[in-house]
DNA sequence: CTTATAATGAGAATAGTTCTTGGTATGGAA
DNA sequence: TTCCATACCAAGAACTATTCTCATTATAAG
């Protein structure tokens, strides 16, 4: 099992807080390292197998949130979906199927990303509002439900 | 009590799908109509008081969600916010409170809309998306928890 | 004013998530 | 190694937002 550059990266920042990396932890970082957007712990679940029992898998997930390792992300009612925080993946926006609720990343390259980040603070600005970060979701068919 | 206009469209959309605007419907539409931004329904009961139940309350969101007038917004875990859809509100972002997560309307200009936009399809297109609509969530503290 | 249909209200039921409890594993000190 | 303190874990109960059920009430059309 070669450890990925990302999960070097997760177990110093636990090291940090004291937070072990357990197996069900590194269950959770590998696969949502694979993935290729946010997941829920029903699709984590699937992903990751019994070997992680439900109970731990919310705990898990949500020491990996207090550890600021993953972000949490909402588009479906009732639905916490995970991905790695954006100190490991970078910042990115997201396409949102309306059919099936699916969520993907979405990497934007640097120059349009500033042109987002210029509007943005002016128009956060513009209404004096503290900004700290923004979110980009494109709605639309995913390449399944097209 | 006066009739915004608003209230008017809701009223033939209702119309239209043979649904009947009944005082409920009309309380929920007026508290969103006075509200600045998405409300759930816990926030909705407050504005509203105790003249439509909980039962009902939830029940008209949905009723009038599938007829088209309020949308579903996420963006606090495990509670859904609705605000009028945008044929009636007009097309907007938000501005979303970290501390305290209150949701607040956010009115762009046509000419920084119309960048927005262009980005956006120019983003989706090169990543074969078929988009039907963004939503821009900007990410900050709102006023009271500044 | 009757009648068919839609809407309502109260509370039971459900789904996703969190908490509790009792037991297990791990890392450091002796 | 052995012990201890401190995470950590598993199972299921509990919790919260939401949905469903069903008996009752309101509404619009004839």
């Amino acid at each position: 099992m070669v450890e990925t550059a990302i999960e070097r990266q997760v177990e110093r920042r636990l090291a940090e807080s004291d937070v072990r990396f357990t197996r069900g932890r590194r269950a959770v970082i590998q696969a949502l390292v694979e993935a290729d957007g946010p997941k829920s712990a029903a699709e984590l679940s699937v992903l990751i197998g019994a070997e992680v029992p439900v109970s731990s898998l919310y705990r898990t997930l949500a020491v990996l949130e207090e550890t600021g390792v993953l972000a949490p992300h909402y588009s479906s009612p009732g639905l916490t979906r995970f991905e790695l925080a954006e100190w490991l993946l970078g910042h990115h926006h997201h396409l949102v199927c309306i059919d099936c609720g699916q969520v993907e990343d979405l990497a934007v390259d640097e120059p349009t990303e500033q042109q987002i980040q210029a509007l943005v603070s002016t128009v956060a600005k513009s209404v004096s509002f503290s900004e700290t970060n923004h979110a980009l979701e494109i709605e639309g068919h995913c390449a399944k439900c097209a």
